[in-house]
DNA sequence: CGGCACTCGTCAGCAATTTGTCAGTGAATG
DNA sequence: CATTCACTGACAAATTGCTGACGAGTGCCG
């Protein structure tokens, strides 16, 4: 899962990108308005969260524009405490949720999964398919029924897959999400990321279309 | 997918070029801004990719007179790093996105992407006619609902041939679409293409008008 | 501090698939 | 009936994906 986090005091983004990272989200940082309104523009992200006192372009308006271009992208917005005023503002203006700082990371977490799952037509926190499921809240992963133990990497891989389940996920996109891309990485490296995970959840679970990407079928 | 892209430093296009390839786009290059604007009047793109720093005619100028002939074929434009004022008006000018010099060859695709998926971004992602039927966000074709595997090339003419259905489509057409036209290929490999598509739809399916091109009956 | 375990990217060789080419066959057209 | 255009099977080249091995980096523990 890719996020993209538009706040621009440097301590609270780097506490947040910290705690995404550890949930096994690729985050990335838009540090005023006009970059925020810009890569969410442009760029793939399954949610953003965007504080709404922002530099250059109030975060607001960022919200508005991305709307009007026809963005559908899940947006959470941070306000500032007792703002009332400014939460009605944005869930008219087509936020998803809010949150009041300053806040409990785990909370901002738990609603970060909340809008990802929702987003993606899923009611419960538990992604499954055939012998594998993948509990969300605790990061645990089972093959049929018993828990095994993968890493970090392999965890975002999965839960990707899983959340996009039937549909073949190109190579470029995957690496998009697990990496961001800022990073450029091999190609290969996901080729042996995913024999990695083979080995560990069955040969069958993640399957190949040559030339077009990975999936895993209901 | 059909792109152009404008750009004078042939080191620089051919990194591009053959990431856009891998992406599974055919690309064409343009080298001065007189042949950019020529053939994007002229030619059929889905995308443009357009350096602003052209030899004979400006990329801004090109942009705006396009523009003005009302051509909306989305366009991203390749700034130099800082150059605030080109990129105000290369947005005013038209342009859908710009990517500051130098970027991440990854960059560009996600933004390539987003370009493509935006201007697409309309109307029903399943193709259908009569057995088959593709469905393009997941990538997957069926056959009477079964799911039957195709080639990265062969996928790309069935949808294209699905996208104009009921229309003739010229075999040059068809080899611009799959190759990119700079691309001297014998017409037989195109044939060959839809001997081995046929082979696996049903011979029936795609048909044929001697001399003029191949179609798919609604 | 040193060693051990683990993660993960890179490399290289192998295997499988895809795709272009060629040549011969078949079918339509005038 | 001759000619042109399309089809197809066989082959070879190119591409793409898989995997084992290696090693750099990191964190943990005694």
């Amino acid at each position: 899962m890719r996020i993209l986090l538009a706040e621009d005091e440097p301590a609270i983004a780097a506490s947040i990108v910290a705690a995404f990272e550890r949930a096994g989200y690729a985050t990335e940082i838009a540090a005023d308005g006009e970059a925020a309104w810009f890569r969410g523009d442009t760029e793939e992200f399954d949610l953003i969260v965007l504080d709404l006192g922002l530099p250059k372009i109030d975060g607001l308006t960022v919200l508005k524009r991305w709307r009007a271009a026809g963005r559908q992208t899940p947006v959470l917005i941070l306000t500032a405490r007792g703002a009332w005023p400014e939460r009605v503002e944005g869930i008219d203006a087509g936020a998803d949720d809010y949150l009041p700082k300053p806040f409990q990371i785990e909370e901002l977490l738990a609603r970060v999964r909340a809008l990802i799952r929702r987003a993606a037509g899923h009611g419960s926190p538990v992604l499954e398919s055939g012998v594998i499921s993948v509990d969300t809240r605790h990061m645990r992963v089972a093959l049929n029924g018993a828990e095994i133990q993968v890493s970090p990497l392999e965890y975002r891989l999965i839960t990707y897959l899983l959340h996009h389940k039937q549909r073949v996920v190109p190579v470029s996109e995957l690496i998009d999400h697990l990496y961001g891309n800022d990073d450029a990485r091999g190609a290969n490296a996901l080729e042996a990321l995913v024999t990695r995970l083979r080995r560990k959840l069955g040969a069958e679970t993640i399957q190949t279309r040559r030339g077009f990407g990975y999936f895993i079928d209901g």
